[in-house]
RNA sequence: GCCCCUAUAGCUCAGUCGGUAGAGCAUGCGGCUGUUAACCGCAGUGUCAUAGGUUCGAGUCCUAUUGGGGGCG
């Protein structure tokens, strides 16, 4: 029911093109996932989403248990029916919210005590229940039930956490049931390379069709998470997909891709574009600013999305301007679509074996913020 | 005609017992990486309607004028 296979490896650097198979279709990797943590990408529809050239869209466990309840979304006959999404879809276990939202909880090895961000309500979660509501909701891929540290943890708490995270994990491979479900192990370790490479040693055996790399992009400088992928690169599982969580500005993709990720997804496509930022291939741009009042230009000169092709840098600007909602769902398209082109554009020069030259030339265009 | 209220930032308005002014919105800019985020942060600007008066000192008290709002005839 799973499968990935790697169909070009870059001569140049190493990355690979790759197609995993799901219930619910392919991917072609490398892939960045666009996040609808309540069942929706925030502004846009899932024909909206597809249209953008999204593979795969990720949901989240424990938004989705608080509200609307994992067993309506089962009644209601999965998530994939509940909200109208018929490719494949990832599920994150909570285990991140267990770490943002840190200043209402209470961690044990047993599980996770924890108040409802919205009504305060006590809840329970731990590995055999984050795993019973992910197989609840149905996705094609499910997260393991982790503990993610920030950056500056220090040594002790972070060998404490990777270690909760590798017992979890094996309450979380015992509790899993559903076959048609692919459960990924996730690594952790913080920004220590001992534990870092000791966490990948442990966790892959546990990778059947897949593993992640968690706890990154907490708060490092890029280099040091780079460094980090560097380290633990050599002990990822043979043939699997590699999924580095909550990764995804243009830049981190490219680098990522370099270093052996195949999977990507991050809320900063869709986050940026509702306050009012564009990401193009030179680097980011602020629509929202004054100087594209009058800007009669698409927001990226080239680009096939939906935005670009049919409205102009003044327009987005005037609708984020009025507070109309129409703003931040153009860029929220256009974001998501020139990050599934960029994969696009990776993936050929994988498979044209030019993939170093590839990032040679995006190091060189690519600033984080441009103007114009 | 008479009476009352009112005039402070681009807008709407606070401003204590007299001690040379503030909030929100708007504007400008910055930030955002497994979403508690259409969010958060920072910044700027004032002949305090005008002219007098009282006072060591007036946005504040007094007088007049002007603009705006309302009431009674």
């Amino acid at each position: 029911m799973f499968k990935y296979e790697v169909l070009h490896t870059c001569k140049q650097t190493g990355a690979r093109v790759g197609k995993l198979t799901t219930p619910h279709g392919e991917i072609i990797t490398p892939v960045y996932m666009p996040v609808g943590t309540n069942a929706g990408v925030k502004g846009l529809t899932p024909e909206q989403v597809k249209a953008a050239g999204a593979q795969i869209v990720l949901s989240n466990t424990y938004h989705l248990y608080l509200r609307p309840g994992s067993d309506i979304v089962e009644r209601a006959g999965g998530l994939h029916k509940f909200m109208n999404w018929n490719k494949p879809i990832l599920t994150d276990s909570g285990g991140f919210q267990v770490f943002s939202l840190s200043s209402m909880r209470k961690v044990t090895d047993d599980g996770v005590k924890f108040s409802s961000y919205y009504d305060g309500s006590a809840h329970y979660l731990t590995p055999e229940a984050a795993i019973k509501v992910e197989e609840q909701l149905g996705a094609d891929i499910i997260m393991a039930f982790d503990e993610c540290t920030a950056a500056g943890t220090n040594y002790r708490k972070s060998v404490g956490a990777m270690q909760r995270t590798l017992s979890w994990l094996e309450r979380c491979v015992k509790a899993h049931t559903r076959e048609d479900q692919m459960l990924f192990p996730i690594v952790q370790g913080n920004l220590f390379e001992d534990l870092r490479v000791e966490s990948v040693k442990a966790t892959a055996p546990f990778a059947r069709c897949g593993m992640a790399i968690g706890g990154l992009s907490v708060g490092e400088p890029k280099e040091v998470m780079y460094k980090m992928l560097d380290v633990i690169r050599p002990y990822y599982p043979q043939n699997q997909p590699i999924y580095l969580m909550g990764v995804g500005s243009p830049d981190c993709i490219v680098e990522g891709v370099l270093r052996g990720i195949d999977m990507f997804d991050c809320v900063l496509a869709t986050r940026m574009a509702r306050n009012g930022a564009a990401f193009t291939r030179r680097g980011n741009i602020t629509v929202r600013n004054g100087a594209y009042k009058e800007d009669f230009t698409p927001v990226e000169e080239g680009c096939d999305c939906y935005c670009c092709q049919n409205y102009t840098r003044a327009y987005v600007r005037h609708m984020l301007n009025v507070g109309e909602i129409g703003g931040g769902q153009l860029l929220s398209i256009h974001n998501i679509r020139h990050l599934t082109r960029l994969t696009e554009d990776i993936r050929a020069a994988i498979m044209e074996d030019r993939f170093g030259d590839f990032v040679e030339n995006f190091r060189k265009g690519y600033d984080w913020k441009v103007k114009g």
